[in-house]
DNA sequence: AACATATATTTGCAACATGCAAGTAATACA
DNA sequence: TGTATTACTTGCATGTTGCAAATATATGTT
């Protein structure tokens, strides 16, 4: 285990994993892509639609679908912005907040689960090494262009 | 930026759409879950369908039909087992072999070039960070099991 | 040997996700 | 006014997914 590919291999995959069962919460059943849009819209104020695909990284058509889902599941509620009524804002309903915070306190209860086999210490230089990580990610023009933040 | 969750969720996102992107080699186009088969393919010494199924977290049918798609692209071989005729095993073909090399110079070359925006030491401690981390997950029972190393 | 049971893999099917091309609706600009 | 641009939605064709059921081989029992 010895290249950085094969340590960021592993690690997305588990993360992977864990993103794919964690996502049912009361009646709901979430798929990964659409918890990453209820946190995505749940982030950003009042985002566009085209604004949080592009976040994403997914086609706009399949994000306009996916959108119809949630605000059938009553999670989000989408609003013609009275400025430019071609553009939409997306917003959580008071269920979709709620959920997208349950989802969020599973996920850190589970982290906090990982962090518990770590040292303080090494807890804090994995953390402080993801947030190194993503900023220079962020630097990198090599692939996947500056997507937010 | 201040949590745990945030912070992963940005981290995977990213690392996801790179993945998405850097699979193209020759005439091959080579699909992010196919690149993770021709990944464990090569790692582990000659697996047989479950075993890779299983470490990858995917239903043993759907993998059945990502193999044979492989093996439509001669990528992947299977042999029946001699001692049990039941249990396939899968090696990559030559091609493939060089495909799974392929991806993985191209994403150490991105991986690379994220470092090139940080310190020497800030390098070592991101991978020495994401190896503690798998370790932890590896111990983890909340969620996802050992799944393989 | 004959039979039931267990295991490894494959196929049938139905649901869903994806992205391109083409459509609609609203704005901008000439 | 008319033409281009932008934001978003629908049609379609393709691909992925996983459950249930089928096949093929192995193992255990009588």
């Amino acid at each position: 285990m010895e290249n950085a590919r094969e340590l960021f291999q592993i690690m997305t995959r588990r993360f992977g994993l864990l993103n794919k069962n964690c996502c049912s919460i009361g009646g709901n059943d979430v798929s990964l892509v659409q918890s990453h849009i209820l946190y995505e819209v749940d982030r950003q104020h009042n985002p566009s639609m085209q604004q949080i695909a592009e976040t994403l990284g997914t086609d706009i058509t399949t994000f306009s679908r996916q959108v119809q889902s949630l605000i059938k599941m009553n999670l989000v509620k989408k609003t013609p912005d009275p400025q430019d009524r071609r553009v939409h804002t997306l917003a959580l309903t008071t269920e979709g907040k709620f959920v997208a915070t349950t989802i969020d306190m599973q996920m850190n209860d589970y982290l906090n689960e990982v962090f518990s086999y770590m040292t303080d210490f090494e807890k804090e230089t994995v953390l402080h090494s993801v947030k190194i990580f993503n900023d220079a990610m962020a630097k990198s023009n090599k692939c996947c262009g500056p997507l937010s933040e």
